[in-house]
DNA sequence: GCCAACGTTGGC
DNA sequence: GCCAACGTTGGC
């Protein structure tokens, strides 16, 4: 299993509205480096739900990858503000897998909280100018983001995941 | 292929 | 609202 961070603005779509929709398209990336994250995702891959363009940012829950990637539809749409005009349904260029939510974390995991950590002193999150909205995780970051949240990875597995 | 201009992201 | 950092575009 692989571990992933996935930002989202919370104006816009936060955790509380996967929980509320149980399940989402993670559609309207058009980076090519957040793209092949999303392509190398696997189905049972736990992705932290960060809080971006927030007071404070930071992780607020965990989702679960519930498909793999496929195109992302929006890029054909023209009424969508992610169409792209030189995307082809013969050659797509973007993707987007589907994600649901496994659980809030107990504790909000403020961006503060995150650079506290050295376990994340590596971590591109916590790097400066970082605009990227699909970011790998390594299994030791995770560990020391759920420590923090209040929570563990057997804890989030054994509830059925 | 270079690089200036531009648009976007996201913390503050 | 500001602005630094970054990715993309397009003229040359």
């Amino acid at each position: 299993m692989r571990y992933w961070l996935l930002k989202s603005e919370p104006d816009v779509f936060g955790y509380p509205d996967l929980e509320r929709v149980g399940r989402e398209e993670w559609n309207g990336v058009r980076n090519y480096q957040a793209r092949n994250f999303l392509r190398e995702m696997n189905v049972g891959d736990l992705a932290l739900f960060y809080h971006s363009n927030a007071s404070p940012p930071g992780v607020a829950g965990v989702a679960r990858v519930v498909r793999t990637a496929v195109p992302d539809d929006l890029q054909f749409d023209e009424t969508s503000p992610y169409f792209d005009p030189r995307s082809s349904r013969h050659d797509p260029r973007w993707s987007m897998v589907q994600v649901a939510p496994v659980a809030a974390l107990p504790t909000f995991v403020t961006l503060d909280a995150l650079r506290s950590l050295p376990e994340l002193s590596d971590f591109a999150l916590v790097r400066r100018g970082n605009r990227l909205s699909v970011l790998p995780v390594t299994p030791t970051q995770m560990q020391a983001v759920l420590r923090a949240g209040g929570t563990s990875i057997d804890e989030l597995t054994a509830v059925g995941v």
